[in-house]
DNA sequence: GCGGCGGAGGAAATCGCTTTCCGGACCGTA
DNA sequence: TACGGTCCGGAAAGCGATTTCCTCCGCCGC
């Protein structure tokens, strides 16, 4: 049990100590197939494990396909995503396999360098999450150096959106504001506000086009749904909920946000403007945030799956399937306490 | 601008097609001191974008000390610890490094094996963030680890805790909850509870001890100060919160809890218990994350400089100094609506 | 005119490991 | 006894860069 190691311990070295060749530590420690006497492997792993020794991973890298993933997020703060996150490196653990982050605040030029860079790690998969770059189609630049990378032998992985070319996970956000539509006018809700922004994100237009499905399946009419344009942010939510609330909320019966953030917003508002919610309108988010059931009163909302797609991106990431597929997956409604069936009122033309 | 590129694009091959040696392309395109003809140099960034080339991370690693951080965290689903890791990513970037993720759910045993894996990757540095670990001294076995790493010529550092051996940031905890005792006394309140766990972490006993020494200092006789041990997280905060309901808080002027989720747990439960937040007792966390703006009413907390502390500890970690350092970083009380100042009761004793 | 110096580029050794390829030992069978 | 087949173990050839040397060349000062 000598502490003692020159300073880089390598696998010559335990070799040394184990009295065999680097081959035959080599084929111990690395897991090889070739067979090696027990007495021997024995060896080797005390001596390793005297040295305190690990296997140089850049080292191996050189000769196979590394077991490392790098992950390409827009934004790590947001709770959903670090939900994605520690799911993915759960599941890499189960594989053996590393993840490495990177966030680039989803500007196209950070993007590409940030893929650049993480394409010297050799990574067996890229994997990228972003609601901007997914909305706008991806950069031709940054498509040109993904398909270099598969054609190096690569996996791209896209969480958050459909792309044909590559592996992705995608969200049903047109059907998550249609569950949201369905349920609202079924609870009897009629006039009906949408507050979402149109700017960009395909995400966002989706799940607004959902709402508008959903209510219209239902028999809402489309004179009764109207759309007020936000940030997708809780100010925007705030600042468009004030708005509302300034024309007077008599003829709303439910305001149907875009996420969580715009509802949290909106229902801030107006408490500030002593509208009361649901009682006087009702309001939904989508995302089901951790702070979706800390405020009062907690939101209705569609809860996302995200620790399954971190979890199954990884298994997509580290699969050796050769056809790209793409992957839809469902929220589900959670019916909270910021929604109320408004059977009293009449009922919708 | 051919896309056409064998498998592995090599700095064989760029070389190749820049009609230069290996040698010179590695030293253009790898930063080296050595002097190339700006001409030369000229041709080989072209060959390297046409073949979309970036330098292989691993083989590079093999000469020179790799520009990679691991960090290894308890849980990287916290909003704090997320802020952390966003913080570390970006100083990491602005270095060129890279920052891998680890969570070990705090388990020794996951912390051990995470650390052989990590040390794998002949990381430039390991940065360890860990409440638990932090607490009961670091295991044995780990420190073990931990100092073959350093002897190697890798850096650890703590975040989260002094550790004479090891350079390390600390947060001032009991700083904090003195901070917060302190004002709530001086505001009027008299009757305090403190909900926090006993169990394990250091900080969450270090931030007890403050609240009382805080209270204490103003004049808060022990005796007008209780607490009440649960679990670190909203659930710990509602049920405490819901048992305290219970009895009644008629004597309750305040209570202090040990971080931001178990106080907004604790808001939560009094609302559903019609106990009003502040009127009836005031409330405080720790940590100040994101929620803690969000929620209703605002929370009153400390706010800890959770971005440089990550920022800080990439700066240590790439940092060539030799000399342990430890840094004592101080958090601020944020004061907001869940406190108000309880002038009109009688005074304390 | 000549020694020396610095700039520019290349050949080859090297980093730590994996992986062929090969050789010896040992087994059972013909 | 001879022969194919396993089982073990080692020598050596890479993997893709970086980094020593080395060479060559032009230029300056004396």
């Amino acid at each position: 049990m000598s502490d003692v190691a020159r300073s880089p311990v390598t696998l010559r070295d335990v070799a040394a100590a184990a009295g065999v060749s680097v081959t035959t530590a080599s084929r111990v420690l690395g897991g090889s197939t070739h067979a090696v006497s027990s007495a021997t492997a024995e060896r080797v792993h005390t001596a390793a494990a005297d040295l305190r020794y690990t296997l140089n991973a850049s080292a191996r890298a050189m000769r196979r396909i590394s077991e490392s993933v790098a992950l390409i997020a827009d934004d790590l703060t947001t709770p959903s995503m670090a939900m994605v996150v520690a799911a993915m490196e759960r599941q890499a653990r189960k594989a053996g396999a590393f993840v490495t982050v990177s966030s680039t605040r989803a500007t196209p030029d950070r993007q590409l360098r940030t893929v650049r860079l993480l394409r010297g790690l050799r990574p067996k998969a890229l994997v990228l999450t972003s609601g901007r770059l997914l909305g706008n189609r991806l950069e031709e630049q940054l498509l040109r150096d993904l398909r270099a990378y598969e054609r190096e032998g690569g996996r791209v992985v896209i969480v958050g959106a459909a792309e044909e070319e590559f592996d992705s996970i995608d969200l049903d956000n047109h059907g998550a504001g249609y569950c949201v539509g369905n349920y609202i006018a079924q609870s009897g809700h009629c006039n009906v506000v949408i507050l979402g922004s149109e700017q960009g994100t395909a995400n966002f237009s989706a799940r607004v086009s959902g709402f508008v499905d959903g209510l219209t399946s239902m028999g809402v009419p489309a004179s009764a749904i109207r759309t007020v344009s936000c940030t997708g942010d809780r100010r925007g939510g705030f600042e468009a909920a004030r708005g509302l609330a300034d024309q007077g909320t008599a003829a709303i019966d439910a305001v149907l946000a875009v996420n969580d953030a715009v509802a949290i917003g909106a229902m801030s508002a107006f408490r500030a403007a002593g509208v009361k919610v649901p009682h006087d309108v009702s309001v939904t988010g989508i995302d089901d945030i951790q702070l979706a059931v800390d405020v009062t009163p907690q939101l209705t909302t569609v809860a996302l799956p995200l620790t399954d797609m971190g979890a199954t991106a990884i298994r997509m990431a580290l699969a050796d399937r050769q056809e790209p597929t793409t992957l839809m997956v469902q929220g589900h409604l959670a019916v909270r306490d910021s929604t109320m069936p408004k059977s009293t009122r009449a009922p919708c033309p």
